[in-house]
RNA sequence: GGGAGCUUAGCUCAGCUGGUUCAGAGCAUCUGCCUUACAAGCAGAGGGUCACUGGUUCGAACCCAGUAGCUCCCA
């Protein structure tokens, strides 16, 4: 059957995928072995796969199946958390298309609606992973909203309410008027951008004095209720104890002062607005200011703000603008730039909002639970890069109160419930809340309480996936979480440091005692050529999904593997993936060419000659590339290790060694050749399979022919113990020969004559066959010959002759110029020996080796100096 | 404003405890080849004052200080 010149992956891909699955290869249940687990860091389940997944689930994928043929049971376990505002806002747009207003159906309809979406859309994700030939446990896949994952969650905010940590709060929160909830510091993200900084006469009653207020948000103004300067400003000295009117809202309110003030920003004057900003929040408490909150939570201007009701804050900033100019209150607008938050889930501008959340008081969290800072610094954790820890350790040592509450319908329900007066009973149940309650409350009578109607962060349910995946609240003792916790490697982005790692690790030390993992292993963002990151929004992300298709799932992994070690920004190029396509049809061709020999049973001179010696330098390239290989994987180093397996295709098996082997075209080769070149093909796809699954997987069953075995339960190679075939000097005149040749523009089909003058002629001799055959050499003699080019390999002086082309002159360039570096070389270690403070100073072995160095210059110069002049 | 990190070939990166066989790899570039496994290929070649300035040292890409530029985190 003809094989054809180009690999198409897209049927073998789904060929394999779907054999491994039946099989079941990926299940992985406790059993004597190690165990090796990682837990997936779960994608969104309103997730489609991007760049940043196909690069984390690949490395995920290599390290899994490495492991898996190391002999360890590996377990990967998949799953996707329910994201409370992006899937809430995903079906908000379902409903509206419908015609659905969500404040017009009641939380259960919603639900209802919601889990209809997710059993619809949710498991597109995990879908595509499988393309990317991810090998995952699937009959594990797990969902951070189901039944028992949430009964999880909730025990554990009333196991961690119960034990003082969590607590209720008036505080000012990053509010998303889009999804019209409070999101956590980590997920505001601060852009520049174009501002106007508008300034603001705030006049003194009755009077024709102002202060100057610059201010770039005017629309806050109508809940201002102090401006503020600092007390060291000679400019507002006067304005102590003072009143100043608000305009339009014509609300008088005091002149404060504080050092906070920046008398260089602006006017050196701020406005204090304690219900839209922080600052101002802090200073309103300090001087005892009320806060007005003029704003809805959709972002438009509220009843509160007196004017401008129901607009938009944005239609108001350009609004008010106009009228205060209007009025004569606007002096001038000036262009600025300052930073904004948007938050990273509708990209609103995020509003800065008083409201009561829920938190969890990380200072007393943290004291209870040391070791999740020292088991990060004292490598009890490692981190890969190693320099993160510094970034983790200032997080934690600066942590704040975690927000856990969000204004949504879609995630676990606080179990926190009221009475009409606002008193809290934290329960499970309603029952059980009324029970506390009544404990409580002296065998209060009340019958009713109403439970909280926001739902937790969806953080706080993957803070515990390490555990919970394996239903460690549930049932602590079961043999799962025995076996797979603490699981062995986490592979994230730097940005999920805080909201992933950090908090698995500290519910891994209250819920477990224990870390949650041993590795965490960082990936880069993944970034265009431009260093911009890669987003749906800025549209300079390629579709994953078309890439496998038109390269194929191998080309692709090998595309984003290349160029990423840990925690460096992978800068994104489809070239990379060209060169994972080329590869794949390196060894496809590589494949044929190996299955399109007729065999023999006689072996040739050549094959009698040659087989065995091919065969050790193989093996022993090999062997040197599995010690490597191994290295590289102990220390996360991947694309090192995808490179030197590389290398070892590419050059050494494909370029040399198959060369070597190969019969002249149109023979049968030796069948003994044949199975040892088909063993060490076999081997090179197994080193290769963590890498690049489906291209390996379709090679080595060809090569054995129908099998029912897969690369995935066969044994990592083991490096055999073999002395090294000692052939540098062969390989050297080969490309000596090819180079003169090419020098020369002389064609590779004009045989050539060569003769070396040598004290070593073992090695060439041993390799005899194989120089003749590769380098298109008709004779091969030793001595001493005054014709043809001239070259050095070592300190041996080879002559070529090449038939059928005529020398113009003699060529002693290459003589000369190895013995101008030799000298330089030699002056140099003479510089050393010669320093007294150097040999002094220098350890014995140096020295010794520079004597060596001395002593190996010395003869080689001499040697060549000979050649050159006899 | 506070903290961390980075700067090595055109690009992306290696370079472990300072010692010319350490100045490297892959890609890209250039030259010559359609040599029947592969032009998604073969055979070769060129390319770097290791950001800059000082210092320590017999010796610095590597250690120290400062400068410049970039990135990230926090405010």
């Amino acid at each position: 059957m003809e094989i054809s010149s180009k690999y198409s992956p897209k049927d073998i891909e789904t060929k394999w995928y779907k054999l491994w699955l039946d099989n079941k290869l990926f299940r992985s249940v406790p059993d004597n072995r190690e165990p090796y687990t990682i837990v997936i860091p779960p994608p969104n389940v309103t997730g489609v796969l991007h760049m940043g997944h196909m690069l984390n689930n690949t490395i995920q994928d290599v390290l899994v199946r490495h492991a898996r043929m190391v002999g360890k049971n590996a377990c990967w376990v998949p799953g996707t958390d329910h994201a409370s505002i992006a899937t809430e806002a995903k079906v908000v747009a379902m409903l509206k298309e419908k015609g659905i207003n969500k404040k017009d159906i009641s939380r259960d309809e919603f639900l209802g609606y919601a889990w209809e979406w997710k059993e619809k859309y949710g498991g597109i994700i995990l879908e595509q992973l499988k393309k990317l030939g991810c090998s995952c446990d699937w009959d594990r896949t797990r969902f951070t909203m189901e039944l028992s994952l949430s009964e999880s969650v909730i025990d554990v905010f009333i196991d961690l309410h119960n034990k003082g940590l969590i607590y209720r709060g008036s505080r000012m929160v990053n509010w998303d008027p889009a999804g019209k909830t409070a999101v956590s510091d980590e997920e505001v993200i601060y852009k520049e951008v174009d501002s106007k900084l508008y300034y603001i006469k705030y006049f003194v009653p009755n009077s024709d004095n102002y202060i100057m207020v610059a201010t770039t948000r005017p629309e806050t103004l109508l809940g201002d209720t102090a401006v503020c300067a600092n007390p060291n400003d000679e400019r507002y000295k006067k304005f102590i104890g003072k009143t100043v009117i608000v305009p339009i809202v014509n609300r008088e309110v005091p002149v404060i002062f504080d050092e906070y003030v920046d008398a260089e920003f602006g006017t050196g004057v701020l406005k204090i607005t304690p219900a839209h900003d922080i600052n101002d929040y802090n200073l309103g408490i300090k001087h005892n200011v009320p806060a007005i909150d003029c704003f809805n939570e959709d972002g438009t201007m509220s009843d509160a703000a007196g004017f401008y009701i129901g607009m938009d804050r944005f239609a108001v900033r350009k609004q008010i603008a106009k009228d205060l100019a209007e009025s004569g209150h606007l002096e001038k607008e000036e262009a600025i730039k300052n930073k904004v938050g948007y938050s990273e889930r509708t990209d609103a501008v995020i509003e800065p909002r008083i409201s009561k959340q829920w938190f969890v008081d990380m200072k007393k969290y943290m004291a209870r639970n040391p070791e999740v800072l020292d088991s990060v610094m004292n490598d009890e954790i490692n981190f890969y890069p190693p320099k993160l820890k510094n970034t983790y350790n200032h997080w934690i040592t600066n942590i704040k109160d975690w927000c856990i509450s969000r204004q949504l319908w879609w995630g676990q329900r606080i179990p926190a419930w009221y009475d009409e007066q606002g008193n809290t009973v934290v329960a499970k149940t309603h029952e059980e809340a009324l029970e506390v309650y009544r404990k409580q409350f002296n065998n209060s009578t009340v019958q009713h309480l109403s439970q909280d109607e926001d739902v937790l962060d969806t953080w706080f349910s993957s803070w515990l996936w390490p555990i919970s995946v394996f239903d460690g609240f549930k049932d602590p003792k079961n043999a799962d979480i025995n076996y797979y916790y603490p699981t062995n490697d986490l592979v994230t982005a730097p940005e999920i440091m805080f909201f992933w790692v950090a908090r698995m690790i500290m519910s891994g030390y209250e819920y477990r005692g224990q870390k949650p993992f041993s590795n965490v292993y960082y990936t880069g963002i993944v970034r265009d050529k431009l260093r911009r990151k890669m987003s749906k929004s800025l549209g300079n992300s390629p579709d994953p999904l078309l890439m496998m298709d038109d390269y194929g799932a191998d080309a692709v992994r090998m595309g984003s593997l290349l160029c990423s070690p840990a925690g460096n920004d992978i800068l994104f190029d489809m070239s990379q993936v060209e060169q994972g396509r080329n590869f794949c049809n390196k060894i496809w061709n590589a494949y044929r060419l190996v299955m399109g020999w007729e065999t023999t049973e006689t072996a040739t001179e050549y094959y009698k000659n040659y087989t065995s010696i091919t065969q050790d330098w193989m093996e022993s390239r090999l062997n040197k590339a599995i010690v490597e290989i191994n290295e590289h994987f102990d220390k996360f180093r991947l694309s090192d290790a995808l490179m030197a397996i590389y290398k070892l295709i590419w050059d050494d098996f494909c370029s040399w060694y198959l060369e070597m082997m190969k019969p002249p075209y149109g023979e049968p080769i030796y069948s003994e050749a044949l199975v040892q070149v088909k063993l060490v093909f076999e081997r090179l796809m197994q080193l290769l399979h963590p890498f690049m699954p489906f291209i390996s997987e379709e090679i080595r069953h060809g090569l054995l022919g129908d099998s029912n075995s897969f690369i995935n339960n066969t044994s990592w190679p083991t490096p055999a113990d073999l002395k090294e075939v000692e052939n540098d000097a062969a390989f050297e005149l080969i490309a000596l020969i090819r180079n003169k040749r090419n020098e020369n523009g002389i064609s590779p089909k004009l045989a050539a004559k060569v003769s070396i003058s040598t004290n070593n002629l073992g090695v060439y001799k041993s390799f005899e066959g194989i120089i003749k055959k590769l380098s298109n050499v008709e004779s091969l003699t030793f001595g001493k010959n005054d014709k043809g080019l001239k070259g050095l390999v070592g300190k041996d002086e080879v002559s070529i002759e090449y038939i059928g082309w005529e020398m113009k002159q003699v060529d002693n360039s290459e003589l000369e110029k190895e013995i101008d570096y030799l000298t330089g070389f030699l002056k140099s270690v003479e510089a050393k020996l010669t320093n007294e403070k150097f040999m002094a100073n220098a350890k014995p072995d140096l020295v010794e080796k520079e004597l060596q160095k001395k002593a190996d210059a010395e003869s080689k110069i001499e040697t060549l100096r000979k050649q050159l002049f006899s």
